[in-house]
DNA sequence: GACTGGCACTCGACGTCGTCGACTGCTAGC
DNA sequence: GCTAGCAGTCGACGACGTCGAGTGCCAGTC
């Protein structure tokens, strides 16, 4: 799967028909090859070139008597053969980071961090919330709603709010619900959130019969809750930007995007798979199997936290034909910036 | 603005219009109409009451040598005249309301009617969480985030969570914030929402300084958290049918009312303003004014609660072209479905 | 007076056809 | 190894004619 060689001549043409197909949208021939790019040569040597490069799958024609355009495999040559990453300007991440931090919690700031984004690449943007290992939990509510459930409401340190139905076998008496609370807090406040669980589970088992049962919901809620939560856990942004003119032909290709976009396991997974190769990384058409509705689209994503224990992942859902560079800077630049607002968010 | 008394045959032809354009999307010529449709009469005489309803803005031909097509006023006198409300069948009655009896919380609950109703009706779901005057207020919770900074967590009888930060001018003594959250849920837990602020307010006035300042806030927090809960309470469904085959043509179209749909305060506004008029409501084309992106766009409304002081609202956005008689039917029986699975959440 | 059948007319959809232009591949020549 | 030129391919586009659906009008019938 390494790179295949190209000598530099030839790798430039591809980088051209690549820039100008994404700049156009329409198929790019050796004359304008030629002309517009000063690369030296006449067409006819171009012509030669973009034969072999058609040969190696790197390029294709739409149909005889049109231009080329990149396959997905010459746009993966195109992005893996990029040398410097772009950057935004310095007023775009000023600005970017201005629109984030000052968030009063943190579904807010993925919220305006999955806006950001669209904004900024006007593609779909997604915002996945971070797994929170080093997250403390702050404190645990119970409330009675009814003779055989409670609810849980936890709290982490970093605003985050998270409810749990827990349904009981048997009734509990308020007074009971009240003293477990109160061990509750007493073991598990301050805790890792990835450790209280386990805590939680050994508080159980010094418990009485109904109370036990009780603390061990609460900590499968904490465990479901708060370290790998739910599916609310993703903001989509600008979704309308799918529906953009002149990327997808047919009416059907944009349901299909909406309607996998609207499965937030599907874009988890996604995320998560694309990371799986690097940190930030594009999929391509094709390489986005075996979700065939997204052939014709790519996406690009990058993970975000501090350093090691991080992960939570952002990235944008647009059509292959993209400008990667842009967007591969933009994607960076909102994954530091939302860095940044976190740590705000969780140090003071 | 009244109806615009027709003819028994006129009426009979519009409704035919109406119902034969629904279902096949084609413009509908007197041929067709006189033979699907036995009227009694011919073609003809057809043409002329078509000619007569052209003069009253019912019905319009796209261009000469086509059928006709109704207009907004057609659809409107359509829908103003049907006598019986459609009901869906029992089976269908019960599989929904099977689907949202047991929802753990109201969000959840929320969610799922947005995803019944849009699989139901085919087109876009939007569900409006309810206001929530009868809603008890069961415990408020005060964490201490920062030294300035404080996070209330909301808890309603209904299982609804609402967290808000406070941000305090001078930092306060956790020893106090726990104070004051004791004296707020003595205070105010079990009182209805509506009534919560005033007495907080009232408990405020009487406090030291600096937690007068938090408890006003609160106040504050539980008006506009609770009582007028803030965007994040409306919630999309099978906003993916939007870009079904058949509706629209030109895809700029398709993302207008996307964008339009992603602005939540607009998708509100929308749903209150159609239940002005009546109940089960429906708007059509022009009649969303001024929202002119929606102008090849219906609606259909209804609110669900328990009687007089519910308020809750849900309801579709489809294109004008719909089936209103079945859609005015999903919705209602959509609606009910959520009110019964409502009382048993806030009952049980 | 209401309805019908017939007729002339309009106009979009559709298929055919020829032109034009963009591209390509190839080959002879520098 | 590169280039210029040439022949060939094929889609886009506009012109054109046909077809058919649908209309409005009018004379005739019940």
């Amino acid at each position: 799967m390494g790179l295949v060689v190209l000598d530099e001549r030839k790798a430039a043409i591809l980088k051209a028909i690549v820039q100008g197909y994404v700049r156009d949208g329409e198929p790019v021939g050796s004359k304008r090859l030629a002309e517009d790019w000063n690369l030296g040569v006449s067409a006819a040597t171009i012509r030669a070139d973009m034969a072999a490069l058609e040969e190696a799958e790197l390029i294709a024609q739409p149909h005889t008597s049109a231009g080329r355009v990149p396959t997905d495999k010459g746009y993966r040559y195109f992005v893996d053969s990029l040398s410097e990453t772009a950057q935004l300007s310095v007023e775009q991440r000023a600005a970017l980071e201005g629109l984030l931090l000052g968030s009063s919690d943190l579904e807010e700031l993925l919220r305006r961090t999955s806006s950001v984004l669209s904004r900024l690449t006007r593609f779909a943007a997604v915002v996945a919330a971070p797994r929170l290992d080093r997250t403390r939990l702050r404190h645990i509510e119970l409330v009675t709603l009814g003779p055989n459930s409670v609810l849980a409401v936890m709290i982490a340190d970093t605003g985050q709010v998270e409810k749990r139905m827990l349904d009981l076998g048997e009734a509990l008496m308020d007074h009971d619900v009240q003293r477990a609370r109160h061990a509750l807090n007493e073991a598990a406040a301050g805790l890792r959130v990835t450790d209280a669980p386990d805590v939680i589970a050994g508080v159980a088992a010094g418990a009485p019969h109904g109370v036990r049962e009780l603390l061990e919901s609460v900590a499968d809620a904490v465990r479901g809750g708060l370290v790998s939560p739910p599916g609310a856990q993703i903001f989509v942004g600008g979704s309308a930007n799918i529906a953009d003119a002149g990327y997808f032909e047919r009416l059907e290709q944009v349901r299909e995007v909406y309607e996998t976009l609207e499965q937030q396991v599907l874009v988890l997974g996604l995320l998560r798979a694309a990371l799986e190769a690097g940190d930030p990384a594009v999929r391509i058409g094709e390489e986005l199997r075996p979700l065939a509705e997204l052939a014709a689209c790519s996406i690009v994503v990058a993970s975000y936290g501090a350093g090691a224990d991080s992960v939570g992942s952002l990235g944008v859902l647009g059509p292959t034909r993209m400008d990667y560079p842009r967007t591969l800077a933009a994607v960076q630049a909102v994954a530091s910036g939302l860095e940044k607002a976190l740590a705000e968010l969780t140090g003071s």
